[in-house]
DNA sequence: AACGGAACCTGAAAGC
DNA sequence: TGCTTTCAGGTTCCGT
């Protein structure tokens, strides 16, 4: 469940095992694969992955079909709230809640998705949500005045705005909350009054949250995902209630967008 | 084009 | 203890 450095580390094992070679089996249950039946990623098999590539939190696996004269084939897949992507051997028994395999010969990837909120589309051509995604947090970067010319447009939140991912595509509800306390700006503060400076902090405050969360998932021994066991790595996310680190103020909760969203109301200026 | 809200799903945790 | 409610890292569709 992912933000955008999940969905990273995600494709990494995506490329590693797919680099291996071509796709000996795949199958997939249920209503995830669309549009199709079940068993609709049968045409992955016997393919070679060409390129395994992200965009915000949705990843496009190019694929070189030996079938259809080497016909390439795109398969969009995203791993809604719940989804993990994990390696096994291909003789291991699924996962828990596994909805998704692929096989590379003695490889295997396993995705697991309790939610069922994931998706998977195989087409010929980029999808409309694809096409659709702003630059990408991080491979980008985070633009300052590209960043400010979008907010300018938008009358909800700045914390709103932040999860439209034609805005910046990859920043979800964790990584905005983050951001905006690191930049100092309540998240209640209107996206169109923010200044040139306000969204030079936030694009800092973006870069600085995303960086700091890929590394916590690259140092982890196993890929383990964020959150999931262990302490709660993050500033202030998960710690309505408790002090502010930066004023000892302490911190609330209210809901943006449907979103439960943290913030100090102490430190965090509101525009 | 942008907005606000419901809908899609299940499981873990909190509340009573 | 056991039943009920709430909440969760996301997107999409629909009527304004």
């Amino acid at each position: 469940m992912p933000e955008l450095p999940e969905v990273e580390l995600a494709r990494r094992t995506l490329a590693r095992v797919l680099e291996r070679g071509r796709i000996t089996a795949a199958r997939s249950d249920d209503r995830l694969v669309s549009p199709g039946a079940p068993g609709s990623l049968e045409p992955l098999v016997g393919a070679r992955a060409v390129a395994v590539e992200r965009r915000g939190k949705q990843l496009r696996i190019a694929l070189a079909a030996p079938s259809a004269g080497g016909a390439s084939l795109l398969v969009f897949a995203h791993l809604g709230m719940t989804g993990e992507w994990h390696e096994a051997k291909t003789s291991a028994p699924p996962l828990r809640h596994e909805k998704v395999r692929v096989d590379v010969g003695a490889r295997s990837l396993r995705y697991t998705d309790p939610r069922r909120l994931g998706r998977f589309v195989v087409a010929k051509e980029d999808t409309k949500a694809w096409r659709a995604l702003g630059p990408d947090a991080l491979a980008d970067g985070v633009d300052a005045k590209a960043l400010h010319a979008k907010l300018a447009k938008r009358r909800r939140t700045v914390k709103e705005a932040l999860l439209d991912q034609k805005i910046l595509a990859g920043i979800g509800n964790i990584l905005a909350i983050e951001g905006l306390w690191r930049a100092k700006l309540d998240p209640r503060s209107r996206a169109d009054r923010l200044t040139l400076a306000d969204v030079r902090a936030l694009a800092k405050g973006l870069r600085d949250a995303i960086a700091f969360q890929l590394r916590q998932l690259e140092k982890a021994t196993e890929p383990k995902y964020v959150n999931m066991g262990g302490e709660n790595p993050f500033r202030i996310y998960g710690r309505a209630g408790k002090p502010c680190p930066r004023c000892k103020h302490t911190l609330a909760k209210i809901v943006l967008g449907g979103r439960g969203t943290t913030f100090c109301p102490s430190c965090q200026r509101r525009i």
